[in-house]
DNA sequence: GTGAAGTTGTCATCTAGCTGACAAATGGAT
DNA sequence: ATCCATTTGTCAGCTAGATGACAACTTCAC
């Protein structure tokens, strides 16, 4: 059972919240809380299902080493957000990896109960729906945006989005990203390099401030801005 | 109501042939089926849902044409794919354009006859789930070769991706590809002559055939090769 | 059959962004 | 308080791939 403040943070995830309330107990009373060591895995590419994973604190990345250890960062998910949810719905192995990028709490939806469910109430599978198609628009957009915008776009565009948590958040609350420029250069498929620079130019535009391993955002609109039309003018 | 040569290809779609019997009988009796000429829309982004759509012939573009006239392609949908669920499921307006690529038969099924199916069989909505399930997992995929896989690669893979029809093919029948340079060059995010300079290297080693408009393959093992290795050796 | 529009093959040129390298700053572990 | 891991800032040099340009070819409409 999850204590009363991770139960108040599932409210406010726009996922959860329109779950009915059944389907909330549901999972707030079988889901299993699980803590994660930094770089250990909440699952492996390969493995069978055994839930639907949330994240409660920390970061998970969703992605991939091949053979050659290069590393590729499909998504980082942060609270609150679900993953796991493919392998539950076309009963296919794990497609990726799932690993903590830091200390982190997940939340597991353990498989067995969450398929009886699913029996006794079909209805249910329309939210899966809902949380597959609200990841695809993302994809969607960000495959558009790879072909379109300006580094420069696709930088400020991104810190958006994990300030709006990809959509799971109805609200802008905290202004701080919590993550480093290699990982942030990981997601935009550019080099790091080239992510400092872009960051430093939008520090002294006075859009942002560095820190170590965080980003913090002073000028909303200006980031808005350079989002959409790549420059900044006070 | 459809023809039975259309029925047939039906029931070959991997998507398809898993529905339950009546759903299938919904789907042949309700839909119907649309000429859309070179160019023209099956639907625009913003507009609101009108159906879920199956091409039957041709090939649609599933983009976005932004307003400096850039134009940037997430996939291409040919026979016998699916397209436009994301906007029954979310309710939310279509997130990209649909555009013919040349004259195209689709399949329409229809918005209001499919919602009250969908109330009445809550389980259907299982079937939506897989469906865009199905799209995540390649679209991981994609996202993942981006960044570890060599342009070779890359070209070789999606070549292969377009045979298989993205999975919705139990097999591969035709290997003939009908498309141009222009689009394939689109689709990887790279230019024209790119694609170009590495379609003339597989082409010396034997491994397609090019044409006006056409690549055929004429070792798929070659390709397999060249898409998980880069390389051709005999 | 002719013309126009679209597609392919192939240049030569340019440049955005990558690579590697290293010093300085930071924070966590002991 | 010190040490070590990581992360950040900033070079210089390189190169994969973009761009632009154009001739040759294919297709299709008239």
């Amino acid at each position: 059972m999850l204590e009363h403040a991770y139960i108040q943070r599932l409210q406010q995830n726009s996922w959860f919240s329109r779950l009915d309330k059944p389907f909330q107990e549901f999972i707030i009373e079988h889901s299993k809380k699980q803590s994660v060591e930094k770089n250990a895995a909440v699952f492996n590419a390969q493995d069978k299902f055994d839930g639907v994973y949330g994240v409660l604190e920390g970061s998970i990345s969703l992605g991939y080493i091949d053979v050659n250890g290069n590393e590729a960062i499909a998504a980082i998910a942060e609270p609150i957000m679900w993953f796991g949810e493919i392998s539950l719905i076309d009963k296919q192995p794990r497609s990726h990896d799932a690993i903590a990028l830091k200390r982190s709490v997940v939340l597991q939806i353990p498989a067995e109960p969450l398929k009886q469910l699913l029996d006794q109430h079909p209805y249910y599978w329309y939210y899966f729906a809902l949380l597959t198609s609200q990841k695809l628009r993302y994809v969607f957009l960000e495959q558009i945006a790879i072909q379109t915008q300006s580094i420069t776009q696709r930088l400020a565009q991104r810190l958006l989005f994990i300030l709006e948590g990809y959509g799971n958040r109805s609200s802008i609350q905290d202004l701080n990203i919590h993550i480093s420029q290699d990982q942030l250069a990981n997601m935009l498929t550019v080099s790091r390099q080239t992510v400092n620079q872009e960051l430093n130019v939008f520090e002294k535009q006075g859009v942002i401030q560095l820190g170590f391993k965080k980003i913090e955002v002073l000028n909303l609109e200006g980031l808005r801005m350079l989002a959409s039309s790549g420059f900044f003018t006070e």
